[in-house]
DNA sequence: AGGCTATTTATACACTTGCACAACAACGCC
DNA sequence: GGCGTTGTTGTGCAAGTGTATAAATAGCCT
């Protein structure tokens, strides 16, 4: 009797491990900053003990950088998923795109806290910097290649820098909508976002509006 | 001789010691985040030793909260300030207010991994939630009370939910070139963010281009 | 069934953290 | 000029930090 009592434990896949462990880092920081994710909360979280950690990254600072790669990873993943409509109309694909992202699951407090609290470090730390400006660009980039297949649809020729300029206003707009929705969600209508969103960057491209708005 | 040698110190009044225990934490937090802003830290760079912040604030969160207060009263009174040319046309206020919202200070790294940081906890700090969400607001009405000015000029009478739409893609417009310029302020020539926002918010507004810009 | 090995636990350790408290000394007041 | 007030320092402490390492055991192979 009083045995030891050591505690049980199943042996996991080392993938899947690894997943379990980011994961549970994300939500940690999610809830409680990086300074609360500490390797005892993350592993509790995990369903492992403080140690176990060791075993799959060489150091904390590691497990963090894995985890806010795979936040953005899936991130921008999501967000380029909406743009895969390949039967639709420029025009609809860009309205798709921006609906997309101005909606759940994009539209996320949680995901904001994450993509806060690591993003507000890119100042200090270059390699975070770097990561971020990778996603920022590949982002922007779809949203240009979008904008000119509307532009070009409409049988408009702009130039390099018009095309730039219309990407980086588009991207502010879907950002600083995204910012408001994810901050205060519950102060705007299903969907109202997304119309706000939508009439902003149609008006930036001087589009007109849509003939099924207009009267026959 | 070898004399116990104690520090040398000058006494401060009451304000200016809060004063620099504040901004010490906000350059602590904006170098090393939430988590490397330690009451020694701060001491530190603020040349005092770390029992002295015990004696101005009753612990190293609520110091923390004033250094957030601080911070959003900067960011909003800066803000703010660019609409108080009296004597200009509300389309020359509005892109008065765009330029100083997209240019230095307020593009500016330091102050976005600040506002970055700390609002990467609002999600779990309802008291942080609330002063940004009043912070957000009044900016919001800022915005609104301008835009409505420019459709009076244009002799437009816009209602309450149109003129709640437009701030809200105004504000989102100035939010995100905003970020775009704190996180790769080199990738853009001087003014070219404020050009793009006015262009972005007046093609928001469905305002023709000013009349300098047009052939005679 | 029984051993092998790598996953997992548990413990230890040096260090940092926020906070408490007593000693000290700078400055105003008489 | 001495003296008291109190701003300021220095030290101490318990709790928590990341990491190192040994001991244990789960699950695969034969």
């Amino acid at each position: 009797m009083n045995a030891p009592s050591r505690r049980k434990f199943r042996r996991e896949g080392e993938e899947r491990r690894r997943q379990d462990l980011i994961d549970a880092t994300l939500d940690s920081v999610a809830e409680h900053g990086l300074e609360g994710a500490t390797v005892r909360t993350i592993a509790l979280r995990a369903g492992v003990t403080a140690g176990l950690i060791r075993h799959y990254f060489p150091g904390k600072e590691d497990l963090l950088r894995e985890a806010y790669a795979a936040l953005m990873g899936r991130m921008t993943e999501q967000a380029k998923a909406a743009l895969l409509m390949e039967d639709a109309s420029p025009r609809r694909r860009l309205a798709a795109f921006v609906t997309a992202n101005l909606n759940a699951p994009i539209i996320d407090q949680r995901v904001f806290s994450l993509w806060a609290t690591f993003i507000g470090r890119a100042g200090a730390d270059p390699a975070l910097a770097r990561a971020h400006r990778e996603g920022y660009l590949g982002f922007r980039n779809e949203v240009e290649a979008v904008v000119a297949e509307v532009l070009a649809a409409e049988r408009r020729k702009p130039d390099a820098s018009e095309l730039r300029h219309h990407a980086i206003a588009i991207n502010a707009i879907i950002d600083g909508l995204w910012i408001e929705g994810c901050l205060a969600g519950e102060m705007f209508s299903p969907g109202e976002l997304a119309a706000i969103g939508i009439k902003a960057i149609e008006a930036e491209l001087g589009l007109a509006p849509e003939k099924q708005f207009q009267e026959k």
